[in-house]
DNA sequence: GTCACACTTTCCTATATGGGTATATGTTTG
DNA sequence: CAAACATATACCCATATAGGAAAGTGTGAC
C-alpha cells in the first residue's frame, strides 16, 4: 500500500508545499485559476490539479465567473489540523527541557569519550 | 518527480495517521519501540520505520537504555505547522460567513433551476 | 563465546503521486 | 456556428512510499 490519498485527507492536501503556497495566495482574495498559476510560477495544468484536490478536501470553493473560475479560500479544514497540532502545544516547553537535558547528557558523553 | 521526501518535511511526516497516533502516543511518555508498536497495533518494523522518519525531522529522540531503545516526543517541530496553521486562523469565521453566502446562492439556483 | 531479545535494515511489491505534454470541455463573442 | 479564451483531463513517466517477509545488528545474560 502506498501513501493515504490526498483527496480524502486535509494532512496529505498541505503535505504539498505548492498547495500550501496556493492557500496562502488565497487568503488575499479569490482568484481565477491562471493567475495562481502565473502567480506561482507553476504551470497552468499543474496549478489545476493542485486546485483541484484542494476543492476535494473542501480547502477552496470555486465558482464560475463567465469564462473564468474563482477560487476561494475555506479555511474551516485547517481547523481539524489546527486543533490536533493544539494538543501539543503544552509540550513544546517541556521538551524544550528535555533537549536541553539531552544536550547536556551529550557533552558528559562528549568529555568522557575525550578523556 | 513525486511528493517530496517524508524525511524532510514535518508536514509530510505528519501525513501519515499512523505516525501522528505515535507521535500522540508518546506524549504520555517515552516508551521502546515494541510497545509503539503493539500499543499501536502494528507491525514491529512497521513501527519501526515510523519512528525511523519521525526521528529524521527531528520530532522524536531515542536513547538507548539496555537492550531497549526508548522514544520520547520532541514537539517543537510541529511549531512550524502550528505557526503555518495559525496564519489561517483569522480567516476561519470569515470563510465560514462566506460559506453562509455560498449556500444561500445554492438555495437561488436551486429555486430558478426547479421552475 | 553463545543465546536470546529488541530493534533496524534490506528486498520486493502494489500503488500514489507530481509534472509535463497534448487534448478535451465549457463559456463568451462575433 | 466558428474562433478564442480559460480550465480541466487524459496519458505517460520517474519516483517515493507503506507494508510484509526475511535477514542483519547491537546488547545483556549465562
Amino acid at each position: 500500500m502506498a501513501r493515504a490519498a490526498t483527496t480524502s485527507d486535509v494532512f496529505n492536501a498541505i503535505a504539498e508545499p505548492q498547495r500550501r503556497d496556493i492557500l496562502v495566495l488565497l487568503r488575499t482574495g479569490e482568484r481565477p485559476a491562471t493567475t495562481v498559476a502565473e502567480e506561482l510560477e507553476m504551470s497552468q495544468p499543474g496549478a489545476s490539479k493542485h486546485l483541484r484536490v484542494l476543492r476535494e478536501v473542501g480547502l477552496v470553493h470555486d465558482r464560475r465567473a463567465g469564462k473564468q473560475r474563482l477560487y476561494s479560500l475555506d479555511a474551516r479544514g485547517l481547523r481539524s489540523v489546527s486543533e490536533w497540532i493544539g494538543g501539543f502545544e503544552q509540550f513544546w516547553n517541556e521538551s524544550f527541557d528535555r533537549l536541553e537535558a539531552y544536550v547536556q547528557e551529550l557533552k558528559k558523553e562528549d568529555r568522557s569519550t575525550s578523556r
